[in-house]
RNA sequence: GCCUCCAUAGCUCAAUGGAUAGAGCAGCGCUCUUCUAAGGCGUUGAUGUGGGUUCGAUUCCUGCUGGAGGCACCA
């Protein structure tokens, strides 16, 4: 409808004499102004024959054509909205994909736990931000590779083996602990990490794999719980050998020695960027090398068309030499590498540091907000992922747990009672809806829903799973306002009418709740 | 010191260069003998500050103030 009325525009001011005039065709910020709105009377300064013209010949899905200051506001018809529900329910559970992508393959990275520490908010973050973004990207026609790539070695893993030999409580935690507070333990525990790498010791050798076992296990307990299906999982053990030999291909080239270590000067190619280490002085790879050996594994083992990496903002920089680098190794690569920044989770007394050991655990904030929904964990995740989900990815979360179930608007819950209350209209109905029955004004919420597919495209072309959650938001709102006003089950004419709309609701609400990844219940 | 990002209502968030800056919470006042009141209706309240570009700026550029993150051998 949207590129139609554009067309026709455009023809407009060709008639007119003013072609080549820049305009564009929009959804109105208000209903008032109409269901599309053009500034191009404005921009071509002949607002009053624009308008003129384009109620003579304005298309049969628009009901009238108005000016207002300036502006072109398009009112479409009834039958329009009707015709819209109805192609609604026919494509049901589909409604809302498009094939911008079709054909391409893109790997989503997120979540990255690392074994032998718990998977904390942060995590969470990570993981509904990612898994939103992995289900636009399919929605969008793609096929979607999720990965999850996860630290098995270095000093955070001693530190947990450390304290599985002393047999404590939480390994990690106090591994972390005496780390910073007792100097021998600080030398076993570095001892300890020079022998895992070695891979000599069996006895330690077995310690270590059933702690990463147990580890890796836990986490898939919780990935379930949060709707994740990993593909692909990636091992620093294994990233670390092949981004060592990279950069030892390019010394001299790409990389320098300095002050003992290998690195790259960055800002040689950005003033922005800076220098950073590869490999360090005593030649083991640093994260920055296990990146580049990431990328060479990702790109070799799928032909990707695009790489998305989704981590906390604090390695923005870090992630922009990295990718500088990986420039200089193989631009083909750069070109398809996307690095999208998430903030921190919050609670409002603060933020927590996994140094000091304050973390909060990704199960305990799921168990405490589980806690206040009557113990229903698809409304505890469902509210966590949309308090995540409904603003911008890069900034941060202020986590109010009384909030995220607040029964009154704005939270996961509100979406999906909204859900729920549809399902449970259409099991009291004893007849189908009929999007032919129609009569009567047209309500807010079939203003909306034929927009959803415009949404999730747009969420995918700017990595923005918010415009979703917004969007669901107000969805609701006005589903709810259709529902307090009119009874929807009754004996007259338009029943089976109202009836569709409930349905074609019900459709968009659990298609939308499902690619954020929000669980979508038919009953609460 | 340098680099990046951010600043919207009392609080938490929206707003592809457009119209009277939208929601929710909190506050105040209504609303269940009717399909799920975890709902609905009404009401009070905001663009940090100085310039600039533009027909039009919360949005773009820039000065200032305030905040967050990063800046060599952690990840």
């Amino acid at each position: 409808m949207q590129e139609k009325l554009y067309k026709l525009i455009e023809k407009a001011l060709n008639e007119l004499g003013a072609s080549g005039t820049k305009f564009s065709v929009e959804h109105p910020t208000r209903v008032e102004f109409g269901d599309y709105s053009t500034n191009a009377g404005i921009t071509s300064k002949k607002s009053q024959d624009l308008a003129e013209w384009l109620e003579s010949h304005k298309p049969e899905e628009v009901d009238r054509v108005e000016q207002r200051a300036g502006f072109i506001n398009f009112y479409l018809s009834s039958q329009f909205f009707a015709g819209n529900i109805k192609g609604i329910i026919k494509r049901g559970g589909d409604f809302g994909r498009n094939e911008s992508l079709k054909g391409e393959k893109v790997m989503v990275e997120y979540t990255d736990a690392n074994p032998f520490k718990e998977l904390h908010i942060g995590h969470l973050m990570s993981n509904a931000i990612g898994e939103a973004v992995a289900r636009v990207t399919e929605w969008s026609g793609a096929e979607v590779k999720r990965a999850n790539y996860q630290g098995d070695v270095g000093l955070h893993v001693a530190k947990a083996i450390w304290g599985m030999m002393k047999q404590v409580e939480n390994p990690y935690a106090a591994g972390a602990k005496a780390y910073t507070e007792d100097e021998q333990a600080k030398q076993e525990i570095e001892d300890l990490n020079k022998k895992i790498y070695e891979h000599k010791d069996l006895e330690l050798n077995a310690l270590y794999e059933s702690g990463k076992k147990d580890s890796l296990d836990k986490f898939e307990q919780i990935y379930k719980k949060l709707g994740t299906k990993f593909d692909r999982y990636f091992f620093e053990s294994e990233t670390a050998p092949i981004g060592k030999q990279i950069v030892e291909d390019n010394m001299g080239k790409i990389f320098d020695e300095s002050e003992g270590a290998v690195v790259f000067h960055a800002e040689k190619f950005n003033p922005q960027l800076h220098t950073r280490v590869f490999i360090n002085s005593q030649g083991l790879p640093t994260y920055e090398a296990k990146e580049l050996g990431l990328t060479k594994q990702k790109f070799e083992t799928e032909d990707l068309d695009q790489s998305i990496v989704i981590t906390a903002n604090e390695q923005t920089d870090y992630f922009r030499v990295v990718l500088e680098a990986v420039n200089q190794i193989n631009p083909r690569w750069r070109n398809k590498m996307m690095h999208l920044a998430h903030g921190v989770l919050r609670l409002p007394s603060g933020k927590m540091s996994s140094r000091t050991g304050e973390v909060i655990s990704a199960e305990s904030l799921i168990n405490e907000v589980k806690g206040k929904t009557k113990d229903d964990e698809a409304v505890a995740v469902g509210a966590i992922k949309y308090m995540i989900l409904r603003s911008n990815v890069g900034g941060d979360i202020i986590f109010d747990v009384d909030k995220s179930v607040s029964t009154e608007g704005d939270s996961g819950v509100y979406l999906q009672y909204a859900h729920a209350r549809a399902n449970s209209v259409l099991e009291k109905a004893d007849k189908k809806g009929d999007a032919g029955a129609l009569q009567g004004e047209v309500r807010m919420v079939e203003r909306l829903l034929y927009r959803f597919p415009e949404i999730v495209l747009r969420s995918q072309r700017e990595y923005a799973p918010h415009f979703i959650t917004t969007y669901l938001t107000e969805l609701a709102s006005s589903f709810n306002n259709f529902y307090a006003h009119e009874q929807v089950i009754s004996d007259d004419a338009e029943s089976p009418y109202r009836l569709a709309i409930v349905e074609a609701f019900k459709i968009v609400m659990k298609n939308g709740l499902t690619v954020l990844g929000m669980p979508a219940p038919e009953k609460m």
